[in-house]
This record gives C-alpha cells, sequence and structure tokens, in this order.
RNA sequence: AGAGAGAUGGCAGAGUGGUCGAAUGCGGCGGUCUUGAAAACCGUUGACUCGCAAGGGUCCGGGGGUUCGAAUCCCUCUCUCUCUGCCA
C-alpha cells in the first residue's frame, strides 16, 4: 500500500508515475483517495472534539456525585448522553470512510522507481547484460520432456495418477540432482551472508494480507478450507511476515534471509506448448532469498541481490540475460524488477528463472515493518528475488548438457549429487 | 478429540468500576562513579492518529453490550497453555 502522506505531499508526482504503470484513472482515483481522506479527517477531528467533551464530564460527574451534588449531575449525565448519540453517528461515518479508503488504497499499485523503462509489454522490457554462449546442440537433440522420459527422471504420468497434472515425481537421478541443487542454493545463500530459515509452508489469511496475495489473488493459492490455511506460493509469504507487525532496532539491520520451500500455484487458465514439461507446475521448489533494508539503502541491496543470482548462473555454466522490466510488465507491489532469464537450448526459448525485486516501503506499509530512527519510527523497505526456482534450470540443465553418451552435469554440483552424468 | 486454565507494554507480571496508558522487576537508552568495563546509584523508555502548535483522541487478544464512566462487569469469537487421548 502507498503511503498517504506521500500522495498528499506529491499528488501529481503519483498520477504521472501510476501512468507508467498503466494504471487506468490515475486522476480520479487520485482524487477520490484525496477527497475521503479529507472527509476522513474532518471527521475524526469533529469525533476526537466530541469524545474529549464526555470524557470531561465524566470525570465531572464523579466529583459531583461525592460531593452529593445530585442535580448538577443529572444535568451533565444529560448532556453526554446527546454526546453519545452524536460520537455514534461520527464513529459510523468514521469507519465508513475508512473502509472506502482502504478499498481504494489496496487497488493502487506500487509506484516504479525512475530507472524502470517506458512500455506496456513484455517486448519492451530492456535487456540490461547477457552471460554465456548459446551451446550448439547435436542432431537428435531434445527437448527436456523427452529427455525425462528417456533417463527416467521424472514421471508425469506417475504424478497425475497419485495428484494430477503438473506434480511430477522426480526418481532416482532426478530427486538427487534436486536435493543437490537445493542444497547448493542454500550454501551459496549462506556464503552471501543470508541466515537460513525454514518457514511453515501453509499461511493463515492475515500473512496473504501482509504480502499482498489476499484479497485479489486468492484463486492462486491452494486452499485447506476445514481450517483456512493457504499453500504458500512462495517463500515469500512466511518469511516476510515472521516481520509484520514489528519495530526493528538499528542493530538487527539489515536483514537478510533464505528459505527452501516447496510452492504451489494453482495457475488458473494457463495451458498449452509453453507450460510443457517443466515449465509450468503445480508443485515445485524454490530458494527465496530476502532482505529488509534501511530505505536508504535498499537499492543498493537489489544489486547485491542480482549479482548473487548472477553467480549462481555463472556456476552452473547456464547462458542467461537479465531483464529490466518496463512499468507495464512489472509486479503490482515493485518499484523496481529484475528478470533473470535462462537459455533453454532444445526448446529454443529464454526461460525465466529468478525474479529480483524492491517493492520500498510498499510491502512494509501493509505488514507494519518499521525501524526507529532518533526516536521515530519509519517504515522499512522490503526486498525479494528467486535464487534459484528449480524446474527451469533443470530443464536448461538437461537441454544444454545433453551429449550423445548421456547429459553431463554442471561441475559445481557434482559433489552435491555424486554422479557426473545422467 | 475431551476437560480445565488463561490472553495486560520488548519480556516477565500486578491491577477486578473513576484519580489507569496502566504498579513493580528485567531489558533498552542517557548519566554519575571507573584508566576502561562490571557492579551500584540517578534519570529515561509503548503504538497509532488528528492538529502549524498548544493540545486532543484511540488502543490492556478481536467484535459487541451494560454504565455518566470499563483493563476491570456481561455476551461472543479467536488463539495459547496444562492434563487425558491419538500421533511423526
Amino acid at each position: 500500500m502507498l503511503q498517504l502522506n506521500y500522495i498528499k505531499e506529491n499528488k501529481q508526482a503519483t498520477i504521472d508515475s501510476l501512468k507508467r504503470k498503466y494504471f487506468k484513472n490515475a486522476e480520479e482515483t487520485i482524487e477520490t483517495v484525496l477527497g475521503i481522506d479529507q472527509k476522513r479527517r474532518e471527521t475524526q477531528a469533529e469525533l476526537d472534539s466530541t469524545l474529549a467533551r464526555a470524557n470531561v464530564l465524566a470525570k465531572e460527574i464523579g466529583g459531583l456525585m461525592k460531593a452529593g451534588k445530585k442535580e448538577e449531575a443529572e444535568a451533565a449525565k444529560a448532556e453526554t448522553a446527546e454526546l453519545k448519540v452524536k460520537s455514534k453517528a461520527l464513529e459510523e461515518d468514521l469507519k465508513v470512510s475508512e473502509t472506502e479508503l482502504f478499498d481504494i488504497m489496496v487497488t493502487i499499485p506500487n509506484l516504479p522507481h525512475a530507472s524502470v523503462p517506458e512500455g506496456r509489454t513484455p517486448e519492451e522490457n530492456v535487456n540490461i547484460f547477457e552471460f554465456g554462449t548459446i551451446p550448439t546442440l547435436h542432431e537428435a537433440a531434445l527437448p527436456h520432456w523427452e529427455l525425462i522420459k528417456q533417463y527416467d527422471i521424472i514421471d508425469f504420468d506417475l504424478g497425475n495418477k497419485i495428484t494430477g497434472a503438473g506434480f511430477p515425481v522426480y526418481k532416482g537421478k532426478g530427486a538427487r540432482i534436486q536435493r543437490a541443487m537445493i542444497n547448493f542454493f542454500l550454501n551459496e545463500a549462506l556464503a552471501a551472508g543470508y541466515m537460513e530459515i525454514q518457514p511453515p509452508i501453509l499461511i493463515n489469511k492475515e500473512s496473504g494480507y501482509g504480502t499482498g496475495q489476499l484479497p485479489d489473488k486468492e484463486g492462486q493459492m491452494y486452499h485447506s478450507t476445514v481450517d483456512d490455511l493457504f499453500l504458500i506460493p512462495t517463500a515469500e509469504v512466511p518469511v516476510t511476515n515472521i516481520y509484520r507487525d514489528v519495530i526493528l532496532t538499528d542493530n538487527d539491520l539489515p536483514i537478510k534471509n533464505a528459505a527452501y520451500t516447496p510452492c504451489f500455484r494453482r495457475e488458473a487458465g494457463s495451458w498449452g506448448a509453453h507450460v510443457r514439461g517443466l515449465n509450468r507446475l503445480h508443485q515445485f521448489d524454490k530458494i527465496e532469498i530476502v532482505q529488509i533494508r534501511k530505505p536508504e539503502e535498499s537499492y543498493q541491496a537489489l544489486d547485491e541481490m542480482v549479482e548473487h543470482v548472477k553467480s549462481l548462473l555463472e556456476k552452473l555454466e547456464l547462458p542467461y540475460r537479465i531483464l529490466r522490466l518496463c512499468g507495464g510488465d512489472m509486479g503490482f507491489t515493485s518499484a523496481l524488477t529484475y528478470d533473470f532469464e535462462v537459455y533453454s537450448a532444445a526448446q529454443k526459448r529464454w526461460l525465466e528463472v529468478s525474479s529480483v525485486s524492491n517493492f520500498e516501503s510498499y510491502q512494509a506499509n501493509r505488514l507494519k515493518l518499521r525501524y526507529k530512527v532518533d526516536g521515530k519510527t519509519q517504515l522499512l523497505h522490503t526486498l525479494n528475488g528467486s535464487a534459484l526456482a528449480l524446474p527451469r534450470i533443470l530443464a536448461s540443465i538437461l537441454e544444454n548438457f545433453q551429449t550423445t553418451e548421456g547429459i553431463k552435469i554442471p561441475k559445481v554440483l557434482v559433489p552435491y549429487c555424486g554422479f557426473e552424468m545422467i
């Protein structure tokens, strides 16, 4: 959620920024917000003075009763009765204004950082970095969904039998390479100064609201209705919510957490050739890195996270590129996002394997995540990124490293796997 | 799942109708003392919100009620703990 004070003080800049994110009706929305806020404050001022008067009277009545001045006490009582009716009505009004305001505020996306490129569609994202060379494969090279069958390492039919589409079963070397990647990614995060966290993978509603999955994106999460809990779509949710309703001190900062979890996404309405095999799943594994920083340090932290993800992909010897997302393609809550894409040689496609974002104070405002500076509380900045999501990394390893003799394992993973070839 | 107990500030823990945003202890911060530290002592220390300010309002798990007045009484919901049962 944006900060109301910022909007008040930077009305035109807010509107202009929202347009860069292709937010519809920016002017009207901001006007409405300011109008409701104005009314809200007027109502509150009146309510406060009504209550103040009632408080004074209540104290007086106590004194009058003790002094035995019954008549005066009764007169005061009559006045409080009136005040009570008035304050009740004002409270109702205030509640209405607050609800209206909140309902609009949650529909307003975060404002893009100055460096976010103009643009509406994924084609307008800006390629800012490329690494590695795209491998030339032998003639009989196959896409990963054929390779996994040939080597019998991932079984979609079996997953289908046990659960349903999008829940693969990893077998033998398939399972072992998964475990190897998890350990590799976690160890790299540890070496980069992140503290490892093992969070719950079911979350309650409050947590869903905290990071913005609720109220809108309810349909994307699996819901356990008996207990009203949701399966996490990403470790970002439980890890960031550790810091919900928290006031940190200087000594606590910076916070750098890394967590491996399975992730669950219903992804309603997605189908087609682009989602074959490992390209899109209902359950997958991911290592997520989360940082909580002081506002003045958050962009430096973002760069640091980008460097971390770069080093992972380079150690895995995968060709990749980094895109700076344009305003129209960026997520609702993000101020600046870098997407990492790995080239998957047999599919001849770039696959998104990581998304690294700075949310500035947008999430923190809803989470009430603050810290103390000079005795004042101030919102912190939250950042997160995948480091990394497993399925598409595995897909590109399988495709890019296939040879006529088998699939080579990237050197860095060999000690973790215990084998060099599939 | 059954029975009981409970939910108060960063933590522990008093408070059972007005003078309570709340004793006390711990922790934190500042200071005295000390070469420095510890100890001791003194002071200070909740959040949100309206207001230029002075100052005001709200918050004792959530919601509702009784009352001139509620942390305190009533209703309700949620959660936690203990015992019993089940279980990795």
